[in-house]
DNA sequence: ATTACACTAAACCATATGGTTTAGTATCAC
DNA sequence: GTGATACTAAACCATATGGTTTAGTGTAAT
């Protein structure tokens, strides 16, 4: 639809337009919502002002837009419910596998800083934003729940663990994930200390011994 | 030390104060800090901007007061560390018992709206005011966090539960509850839906059946 | 060459904000 | 009644902020 080769004319565009809104997510990211302000921006990205503002109608669009792109490049998408459906699984050992593969992804992204600090953002601003909630029901540890409990439920209807209520399963499986997001990226303002391999691999275990 | 009777002048003067205390509590609970404005909490509390500022030097200060007299209306101080270690636990039903009325209590401090509101402001502000750190690990998740995992020390001394990484136990048990705060209250603005008394009666009994 | 696109610098505007100062009033203690 | 305490209303100040307007520059396409 789209020709090929644009114009060079949107080319310059394109080019300012990623210029803002990278300058616009380091901004926001750092210091927040109202402690950034719009030429703070327009300075960092090396952008007149009418311009920033033919690329955003006002602060609030190019926040929105910061933190749809912050969402995209951290790869939420990567582990869907839709992987997560056709994965064939029929032993517990398999299980444990897939298990093991989603909380040391799901630790990684919550090490990213850039994950912290938006999740810290949109949670203080969620209230002055109500179109924030639906983005993050989409993407965030919302999600990861939703996924979680789909799966233990196809678990149980395959026999492979041994309870029903799987919203029940999933929140006991993702609940010390929480915990981490919680008390060591919330809130606390260093790099998060994460669990290495060997304390994921036994919190699996205690969870297989209750589940199962 | 002070008379019992203190003179009236600083009766006068300590009604203002509550007066004050009061109106930025509820402004920084419903707008969060850089959307409350000195001269609307002044007007809030029906007070003269003077006035307002010869008992808090500034909105900074104002603001750390409101988080801590926050904290100490919510009630924290009620389920202490001590409690815990005096608690007479020798069997499993005793136990089941006692965490059951921990989760309990925890739920019902997650459902006050102050508690998730103070809650999504401390976690936005943090990075902005150092302090927030601190006055946190003595009152929030941090502490409970804290607090389980010295009582599962405890426990698994005594032989009732059967996995010595304490650390671990208590991420395991106060995992749901951190989700519950996260997706339920955080990571959305209206009233939580909290899990009723069967749920957390189910869900002790999954977390007995890991570490027993 | 002219037109349209995209940008720039810089001034401008209205409003808000944290905080201070001025001038004056009511009350309690002596 | 005099002085100290504690307040008030209102003006004031410097700065910041979101957003607009003005006037002008460079460049690709026709």
């Amino acid at each position: 639809m789209n020709p090929p080769t644009p114009p060079k004319y949107s080319q310059l565009r394109q080019e300012k337009r990623s210029q803002i809104l990278a300058a616009a997510q380091a901004l926001f990211l750092a210091n927040g919502y109202k402690r950034t302000s719009m030429e703070a921006i327009r300075a960092a990205a090396d952008v007149s002002k009418p311009t920033l503002y033919t690329h955003y109608a006002d602060k609030e669009a190019l926040f929105g837009d910061v933190v749809q792109a912050t969402f995209n490049q951290l790869g939420f998408e990567r582990f869907t419910g839709a992987q997560l459906e056709t994965l064939p699984i029929q032993t517990q050992s398999e299980l444990r596998i897939v298990l093991i593969t989603f909380i040391t992804m799901t630790m990684q992204q919550i090490s990213d800083s850039n994950y912290v600090a938006l999740l810290r953002i949109v949670i203080g601003e969620m209230p002055h934003f109500p179109n924030l909630m639906s983005i993050f029901r989409q993407n965030g540890p919302t999600r990861g729940l939703a996924i979680a409990t789909h799966f233990f439920g196809l678990a149980y209807q395959q026999g492979i663990i041994k309870v029903a209520d799987a919203d029940l399963v999933a929140r006991l499986f993702i609940g010390p994930i929480a915990s981490y997001i919680l008390t060591d990226g919330l809130l606390q303002t260093g790099e998060p200390k994460l669990p290495d391999s060997a304390r994921i691999e036994a919190h699996i275990d205690l969870f297989l011994k209750a589940v199962c």
